[in-house]
Order: C-alpha cells, then sequence, then structure tokens
RNA sequence: AACUCCAUGGUGUAACGGUAGCACAUCACAUUUUGGUUGUGAUUGUCAAGGUUCGAAUCCUUGUGGGGUUGCCA
C-alpha cells in the first residue's frame, strides 16, 4: 500500500499510516455516517471530503451509510437529497451503501448476547426516575431497582418487548456498566427504546429500536470499518463505544478518531437552526443561495471543487476553530475565474445616447470568452448609438480618484470606444435619467487613440436593442454578525437585511440568454453569476455567486 | 464543581528537540481595455509561570482560558 508523499499530514492521516506500516490494517476502510433527518450543509462537507478523500489516498473504500436508528426524525426524502448533494460534491460510495437498520436483526441477537452474560437488563423505570438516578456532573448514579433481574427474565422481557406487549416508553434495555462512573455515558446507557414509529424502510417490523450508542461502533465492525471518524461531541462516547466491541462477538475492531467540526462566521450551522430558518420563512427553502447548506451553496453557484479546496485547506484538528467565510469566497473566486465565461451585463441601467454614432448603425465586437482561457474562444455581441451603463458608473460630482463617468470626462467603454459625457439630462425630480455622450471613432476594441491619450476608467455596457431582461438577486451574508450564534440576543435578531436584493430591471448581452441553468458566469466588473432555477426564457433569473474583489468598495468607504 | 479534549499573527493551518513557514484577510507598489487577474513587498504570532536541555512552539509541572458531556436524539 502506497501513501502518497505530502510534506505535512493532519494527525488522522499520521494514525492510518502508523496502522498500515505497522501492519494493523492492510487497507482504509471509512464511513460517512449521516441521520437522514435533515440537509447537509458545509459542515458535512468537511466530512465526505475527509473520509471519502482518505479513501481515495489511500487505495481504500467509503461507505455511506444512513444512521437510521430513530424513525421519528427520518424520512427518505432527506436520503435523496442526502446521495445527490454527495455525488454532487463528487464523491461514489461505489457498491458500499448501507443502512444502520440493516443490522436490526443483528442488533437484537447482540443484545441478548449481552443479556445472557448478564452485562443489560430491561429497566422499567419511567424517563424521569431513570434521569434521575444517573446521577450529575458531581454526583455518582444509583442502581435501579431492576438492575438485578436474571438474564432468563431480562431476555424473556425484551423478547416481550419486541413481540410489542408493552406500550412506548414503558421499558428500555439498559447496558449494565457503572452508575457511579464519571463518564456519564458509562453510567448504563440506555440500548433500546420501545416506539411504535413507522420506518421509513423496515415499516412497522420494529416496535424497538437501538439506540445510537449500541448502533454505531456495532455497524462499523460488521462493515469492516478500520477508522471511524466523528467530530469531538463524541469524544466522551469512545468508552462506551469500545466497551461494546469488547464485550460483543464482532467480527472486526474498528477504532473512533474525533476531529473538530466546522465552524464558520457569518452563519449558523445547527440543524435546528437551519430549520427555523426555513420554518419560519427568514428564507425560502433549504435551497435557498443564502443556506450554509450543499443545496443551498450549489444554487448560489458555488462549484464543487471550491468546497473540496476549502475543506483540504482548512484541514483536520481537534481545536475548535471558526473558519473566515472570506477564506471560503476567495476558493469560490478562484475557481471561477478560471472557468466561467465572461459577459456584459447591466444591473441598475442608465441610457446613453452616444450622438455622433450614426442611428441606426449596428457594430459586432468580438472579445475573448475567458481571458483566463484562450481556449474558451471568443463571443460577439453589438455596439449600437443607445446603450446602458450601471449608474453606480456615473456620478455628476465625483470625488477624487473616481475613475468612472463623469460631466466632462471621457473613459472607456469595455471592449470598445472611448466615449465622453456631454450632457445629462434629468427629470422633473431632478434623477438623471439619461446621458448624451460622444466617442472617439480612433479607439475600437483593441486601439488606443492615436494622440496617445490614455483614460483611467473602464465601464461595462450593453446595446439598448440588443439587450435582454433579467432579474438579478444580490446575495450577501445571511448574518451581519459574526457569530450570531454568541451573545444574548437569538440568532434570528441578527439576520442581515440586505441579504438578497432584487434587481428586477437588468439588461443583459445577448448571449447571457444561452446560459444554462446552474450554471455560472462572470458578469465583467461585477463578479460571478447563476442562471436560478426560477430562471424562465421570458424572464432570466440570475443569482450573484459572489462579487469581485473591488479595491474600489473599500477605498470609496474609507473617511 | 466531576470527567474529558483543546490552546501558534486578525482568521485558519504547518514546523514531530535545531531558521516560527503557508493560505486567507489587511496595506503598499507594479502590470492591466474587468478598480478583476497576475507579480513584488510590508504588517502582525508560539496563553502564562516554572523546570529538563547546549538548544523548547514541541518534553515535564502548575496555573489560566475555551469546548464537550447530566436525551428513551444522533
Amino acid at each position: 500500500m502506497s501513501v502518497p508523499p505530502s510534506p505535512s499530514k493532519d494527525f488522522i492521516r499520521e494514525i492510518i499510516d502508523e496502522d498500515l506500516s505497522s501492519g494493523k490494517h492492510e487497507s482504509t476502510v471509512t464511513r460517512f455516517p449521516p441521520e437522514p433527518n435533515g440537509y447537509l450543509h458545509i459542515g458535512h462537507a468537511k466530512s465526505i471530503c475527509l473520509n471519502f478523500g482518505l479513501a481515495e489516498e489511500y487505495g481504500g473504500r467509503c461507505h455511506l451509510r444512513f444512521d437510521d436508528t430513530n424513525p421519528a426524525k427520518e424520512d427518505v426524502e432527506y436520503v435523496d437529497s442526502i446521495k445527490e448533494d454527495i455525488q454532487w460534491l463528487g464523491f461514489d460510495w461505489g457498491d458500499h451503501l448501507y443502512y444502520a437498520s440493516d443490522y436490526f436483526d443483528k442488533l437484537y441477537e447482540w443484545a441478548l448476547v449481552l443479556i445472557e452474560n448478564g452485562k443489560a437488563y430491561v429497566d422499567d423505570q419511567t424517563f424521569e426516575e431513570i434521569r434521575m438516578g444517573r446521577g450529575d456532573l458531581n454526583t455518582p448514579g444509583t442502581d435501579s431497582p431492576f438492575r438485578d433481574r436474571s438474564p432468563e427474565e431480562n431476555a424473556e422481557i425484551f423478547k416481550a418487548m419486541k413481540n410489542g406487549e408493552f406500550d412506548d416508553g414503558s421499558k428500555v434495555l439498559r447496558a449494565k456498566v457503572d452508575m457511579a462512573h464519571p463518564n456519564l455515558n458509562m453510567r448504563d446507557p440506555v440500548l433500546y427504546r420501545i416506539a411504535r414509529a413507522h420506518h421509513h424502510r423496515t415499516g412497522d417490523a420494529w416496535c424497538i429500536y437501538p439506540m445510537y450508542d449500541f448502533t454505531h461502533g456495532q455497524s462499523d465492525a460488521l462493515e469492516y470499518v478500520t477508522h471511524s471518524l466523528c467530530t469531538l461531541e463524541f469524544e466522551n462516547h469512545r468508552p462506551l463505544y469500545e466497551w461494546f466491541l469488547e464485550n460483543l462477538p464482532v467480527p472486526s475492531y474498528p477504532r473512533q478518531i474525533e476531529f473538530s467540526r466546522l465552524n464558520l462566521n457569518y452563519t449558523v450551522m445547527s440543524k435546528r437552526k437551519l430549520l427555523q430558518l426555513v420554518e419560519e420563512n427568514h428564507v425560502e427553502g433549504w435551497d435557498d443561495p443564502r443556506m450554509p447548506t450543499i443545496s443551498g451553496l450549489r444554487r448560489r453557484g458555488y462549484p464543487p471543487e471550491a468546497i473540496r479546496n476549502f475543506c483540504k485547506t482548512i484541514g483536520v484538528t481537534k481545536f475548535e476553530s471558526t473558519n473566515d467565510m472570506a477564506l471560503l469566497e476567495s476558493g469560490v473566486r478562484e475557481v471561477l475565474n478560471q472557468n466561467s465565461l465572461r459577459f456584459m451585463a447591466v444591473l441598475n441601467p442608465i441610457k446613453i445616447v452616444v450622438t455622433n454614432y450614426p442611428e441606426g448603425q449596428v457594430e459586432e465586437i468580438e472579445s475573448p470568452a475567458n481571458p483566463e482561457n484562450p481556449e474558451a474562444g471568443t463571443r460577439k455581441f453589438c455596439f449600437s448609438r443607445e446603450i446602458y451603463i450601471e449608474r453606480d458608473d456615473f456620478m455628476e460630482d465625483p470625488p477624487k480618484k473616481y475613475f468612472r463617468l463623469s460631466p466632462g470626462n471621457e473613459v472607456r467603454l469595455r471592449n470598445a470606444y472611448f466615449i465622453k459625457c456631454e450632457e445629462v439630462i434629468k427629470d422633473d425630480q431632478g434623477e438623471v435619467i439619461e446621458l448624451r455622450c460622444t466617442y472617439d471613432t480612433d479607439t475600437p476594441r483593441g486601439q488606443n487613440p492615436s494622440d496617445g491619450r490614455k483614460v483611467k476608467g473602464v465601464v461595462h455596457w450593453v446595446s439598448a436593442s440588443h439587450s435582454i431582461d433579467a432579474t438579478v438577486r444580490l446575495y450577501d451574508r445571511l448574518f451581519s454578525v459574526e457569530s450570531p450564534d454568541s451573545g444574548e440576543n437569538s440568532f434570528l435578531d441578527h439576520i442581515n437585511p440586505d441579504s438578497v436584493v432584487e434587481l428586477p430591471n437588468a439588461k443583459l448581452e445577448h448571449n447571457l440568454a444561452d446560459v444554462a441553468n446552474g450554471e455560472t458566469v462572470q458578469f465583467e466588473r461585477l463578479g460571478y453569476f447563476c442562471v436560478d432555477k426560477d430562471s424562465t426564457p421570458e424572464n432570466r433569473v440570475f443569482n450573484r455567486t459572489v462579487g469581485l474583489r473591488d479595491s474600489w468598495a473599500k477605498a470609496k468607504d474609507q473617511p
């Protein structure tokens, strides 16, 4: 088994290297074990990239296993979306699709093994009594009055539990470990509960369901998983994970290793909060482009490659860090700068009449489709007497260092001529509604004027009669503070009121009519935009994926 | 307060007893028909105190700070 040379490895890869070189394992088997009770988010992407990435690097395999032991919360809708998201991210579980529910029979059999060995018992106490008996952080627990039932009696009652002879919640099966253990997870943890809930796969075959702790390690063992990677909150479950492996006739002995979960600033990541955003209509759904869900990022236009690169960059440690959204966005720009085709689009148009350009004349201009990639070829678009430019690209009374159009000033029209603003036309309210400009015939694409004069500003534009109408949605961070979670107020109080701004009157270069749904392109000088699923042939809808880096925006905000 | 894990620039992440490096962010300058890209440079860091050692971010001790755990959720 060859290991790719790498200058530095995270602690998990170091463990795997050791296990391989010591001969403990011959190959590496990992697994990604989501519970199908919600949509995947970028935090899951970290785990997916780690587990599937490891399998690729080490020539091993990674299983997709749905941890479906709590039917009350789970649904096939989630199973499907999870599969779709993993594939979109670029990973493949091949034939290795499993469900914890595949092991219900084996787990039941193993529960009987524990009972037989005097290591599990049926407890008739109420939920409340069990909770009280557990003690707390500083107080040891006390033994249940049912703790010393005989193996025979326990087996009989447990079978009756399975056969549906008791009410939901009336009994549980518990492991017999140590009620005084300093680790609360070891104080006779519950193994099975009675719950008459319809399971998305096993239907109504079962009325008892195993708990996470009694399921996870054994499932790993049954699949011959070598390294079972999970997040830090399962650290104190590890002794229990190992207790089951030691007390059951498992076919293999996986190792649980914990790493820190992904945190991102300016967003929230917990399933509960994401659900709340959806249910209370603060966003338009799980795939709202402002959501940190995989489906949201996809709809936003983030390339999967950028998400994979991001996960690689942030690394794997046990330190609970908060990553900067700017790092993710920078990775998105990096990929998109290389790959995306360029177009001109005017989001907030103002009309210009080029007074010295002949009426009715149309000129075709050819320009690189992507200057970063000559193989992308060229595109053609039209210039004419009436064009639109961005309202932001004109100021009647500009501040210093403003390179764009203003009265008497000259700028370059991107890919076309120099124009000079000769006249400003306003309506009754004093609002600028049109500009009259003249152009320099000496300055078409690729040419500077023969008198050698230069111009500082370049402005994008579209020909009025050749443009198409569109709606453009400008997305920004969902929260206006770095840690919406912290502090005394609800995270909802920090929702950014401008997280989406809809511009209904955008004018696009006509080539943009052909861009496929879901594809991300660059609007020159503005940013990257992606065709939204709401788009129709009559009205194109684009989402802003991320803006270009904008040093002017920063400069002008400074006092 | 019990158990447990963690601590390196603003944010992340390397350095495995021997030069504290990289990315993002920030700020300059250069290039540029995208105020983009690209290039060059600058700024900023080992939680604290002791100890071991020729030498400590790294090993030891203590302290400080932070996270997790008291579901019949995962």
